[in-house]
DNA sequence: CATTTTCGATACGATACAGTTTCGTAAACT
DNA sequence: AGTTTACGAAACTGTATCGTATCGAAAATG
């Protein structure tokens, strides 16, 4: 009993329309911003009806959650043998995402709705940090195993620090060139540390 | 000749009004963001007619680039005589403009526009950040001759990189304790280093 | 074939906002 | 005094968007 296989009697809903109000959703989105699109935009875009994006969000911001939610790259672990060159491979990839308009724009989303609507961060931190935090993890497991970095110290905060310095260029520094060399310089400044001698911390 | 000292015929702009159209944008953009927020709104807000802010201002952009840069707080350049005390007091000050509704919607509106309307961003880099960054730079002077820090460090990288990791930290960690001690121990992250030893850079 | 549900298209009412104009009044000047 | 400009309030036009409803056609089930 309460099977799931179930099938509903009636035409289906269409899987291409779906994926079609889905994709022109993440192609509006990165260039206008959350405010400026419309629903009728999204349908025209998408080749699909007003009414068939309602019969399945309730409102833009479930849309656009869902749409987002799908964007699911693979996860790069860079594995070179040496901690230089991994952090090397995550700032190529993770220029990809940030220097994007959608990147962009779901980044001004979360800052904007931040204390109105926590949903969006909440999102984009357990669907996309999250797992990359962890991911980061291993890579700084290996430099530890091979004593590149000192063993206590704390990955989440490591990565936090590396995306804050990312999140930083790329609003500043939309120069996608200039940003990778200039990440480059600023995560060398972070893992070799400023102070000239090892001060007693606190 | 050509004095400016002319002084036109007629009643004079209000400089009352002007100040609480001002004061009232600033509120409201707090409030509810950019977008959300209409000339109608603020107009009541601050008591005024709407002719009289499309008098001083032709669209909404340039009264809200107006408002933001009349918000100038005095630049602190603490003096403690040790880099980490001074750090902390920035770290105080800066807890102040990044974590209120106001900040968090001036980042919000510089990243969701930067690559349509790169004004806002500029504005605020020449106006708020500029200046910063320079005050940091004498702190820093002084850590270096205290022998404190490498004398060749980039003050403007290490100003960025704690910028970077505060705006990270205000997104994703909104609360106020914590976050302070969570900045507190970035930078301490950043200023130590990570590395184990001096590893040859590049 | 009949039924059910979805499809895209279009029209619709409601609301919100932008930006302009008008109006009677107030504050400066000559 | 008279002139000039600014003031707040309100009305107004035009446009954009939302969310709903309606339509005939299409796709599935039985």
């Amino acid at each position: 009993m309460n099977e799931i296989n179930k099938k509903p009697p009636g035409r289906p809903r269409s899987v291409q329309s779906h994926a079609a109000m889905l994709q022109a959703t993440l192609e509006i989105l990165g260039e206008v911003g959350f405010d400026a699109m419309s629903i009728d935009t999204i349908a025209a875009r998408a080749g699909v009806g007003k009414t068939t994006i309602y019969r399945r969000y309730a409102s833009k911001a479930e849309l656009v959650a869902d749409a987002i939610e799908r964007v699911r790259e693979e996860i790069v672990i860079p594995d070179t043998g040496r901690l230089e060159s991994d952090i090397d491979a995550l700032i190529q990839s993770a220029a990809q995402i940030t220097l994007s308009p959608l990147g962009r724009q779901t980044v001004a989303m979360i800052i904007s709705s931040a204390s109105s609507n926590p949903e969006f961060a909440k999102i984009y931190w357990t669907k996309y940090l999250q797992p990359r935090r962890q991911a980061f993890a291993v890579v700084l497991e290996r430099a530890k195993a091979r004593r590149e970095i000192q063993a206590d110290l704390d990955p989440g905060l490591v990565f936090d620090a590396m995306s804050g310095i990312m999140l930083y260029a790329s609003i500043f520094q939309p120069n996608p060139e200039s940003w990778t060399e200039y990440v480059r310089r600023a995560l060398n400044l972070l893992f070799k540390g400023a102070s000239s001698f090892d001060a007693e911390p606190r």
